[in-house]
DNA sequence: CAAATAGTGTCTTTAAGACAATATTTA
DNA sequence: TAAATATTGTCTTAAAGACACTATTTG
């Protein structure tokens, strides 16, 4: 716990709040223990006080010339190198004791990314593409590492996670977790895995090519054992401009 | 349309950006033309550049001593006199332009009063509980005032439009614009004002009796030139802490 | 009793879910 | 051919919507 000096908590009823923007990264991967997919996300460990040698959700300060977005994809693509499939605004975070020092306002958004631009690096001593130790993947349910959040970052999180849930049962979002081209066994992985419950195959399929915009293509994914899926392609609009930004 | 000396576009680049907190409110009131109920909400008349004499919503900056919560209920007291049976975190808007002077982050609220709470007033020269000639209560959806609202306060309003009708059609928060204790037929009203369509009461009824927290009592609403309506009243719980916070 | 809305019953249509059956690959 | 998943078919159940019908009040 650290010590919040008089001087400091003066200081923090005068100034005024300050503007940051952080962002909740969502990829899917598959999960050695369960067998299954499930979600991951990327956490920068803290090298200043407050929170130091914490892990914590990647953001920073809110330049003056960047729009909330540019910054949300900025600081996101510097601290993890990926560039989101998906972007959307999450809530704006403001209690006043969220930050031991200084008053900080956090306009947080979350988003979601392909596997295949995920960097693979299950311990931060690995990390792949920024080859930087303090950045870090880990399950979006690990409680080890929820426990010990910087800041607010495990409620932010957990409601990332909720937003998320509620999003790819009623939306049309499963696919941007995935590659261009995809079969509909693996549009219900994303689903099971969000989800963390298994669904009918058979029904599955039809309510998926009933609601959403999905187009079949003229090929096949070949190479397992059994049968070769046909293989789907998303042709979608979205809902409400402020639900959702797509990037590239 | 308001010049900008270059001298302000030079200091709004650079100046950190400024926070404000600005709240949609929305009433239930008799239409007199449609004689249907229909969605009304306050806005405050510009005092001040930019934008001056022009409508706008309710708001001012974030003062550091307000979580942003308080901020929006404590604004809105102060402009309109009322007390939210409702209120929600919209969302955080932050383009580079939406202010012709300096850069404003502002983080929008949007809230439900019942009619009994607003004070009716339908020109600004009446205007009754504060007297303010610069508070008046618009038609939701009156294109004359939407058109010439300051800011981007029209993308706003039709921003809260939108979440409130899917507020009012998936969740249970109809309710807000009553009394505490209604008709069903009333609670139909709602939903038929919000989603702007006329709802078949026998099925109507049935869905909200299967799908909310209603509690029967024993009183009945005489008066009409018809059979006395059963009087019902709400016991229902919130969704997610993040999704709505009660105000007494 | 006439008018008007409250409230119930019932039929049809549509969607969701369970689960059997068939199809097509690779090992 | 056995294993495995893809894909289709069918039956059941639940919800949504249309609409006829009964109930109870006021004037």
């Amino acid at each position: 716990m650290s010590q919040i000096p008089f001087a400091n908590v003066a200081e923090r009823r005068d100034q005024p709040p300050m503007l940051a923007v952080s962002t909740v990264i969502f990829a899917l991967r598959d999960d050695e223990r369960s067998g299954r997919k499930s979600l991951w996300l990327p956490l920068v460990r803290r090298t200043r006080e407050p929170f130091r040698g914490q892990w914590a959700l990647p953001g920073g300060p809110l330049g003056p010339r960047d729009s909330l977005v540019d910054a949300a994809a900025a600081n996101l693509l510097d601290t993890t190198g990926l560039i989101p499939r998906y972007l959307e605004q999450l809530y704006a975070f403001g209690d006043l004791d969220r930050s031991p020092t200084r008053r900080v306002v956090s306009i947080v958004y979350w988003a979601l990314v392909r596997e295949d631009d995920a960097p693979h690096t299950d311990t931060p001593a690995t990390s792949v593409l920024l080859d930087d130790p303090n950045v870090a993947w880990f399950r979006a349910d690990d409680e080890s590492v929820l426990a010990n959040l910087a800041f607010d970052h495990r409620q932010i999180i957990e409601y990332a996670l909720w937003r998320l849930r509620n999003k790819v049962e009623y939306g049309s979002i499963a696919h941007r977790l995935l590659g261009e081209r995809f079969t509909l066994a693996q549009v219900r992985e994303v689903y099971e895995a969000v989800l963390n419950k298994s669904l009918d195959p058979a029904n599955f399929r039809r309510q998926l090519r009933a609601a959403t915009d999905l187009e079949e293509t003229d090929e096949f994914l070949s190479g397992g054992k059994h049968r070769p899926p046909r293989l789907y392609r998303y042709t979608g609009s979205t809902s409400h401009p402020l639900e959702s930004e797509n990037i590239s």
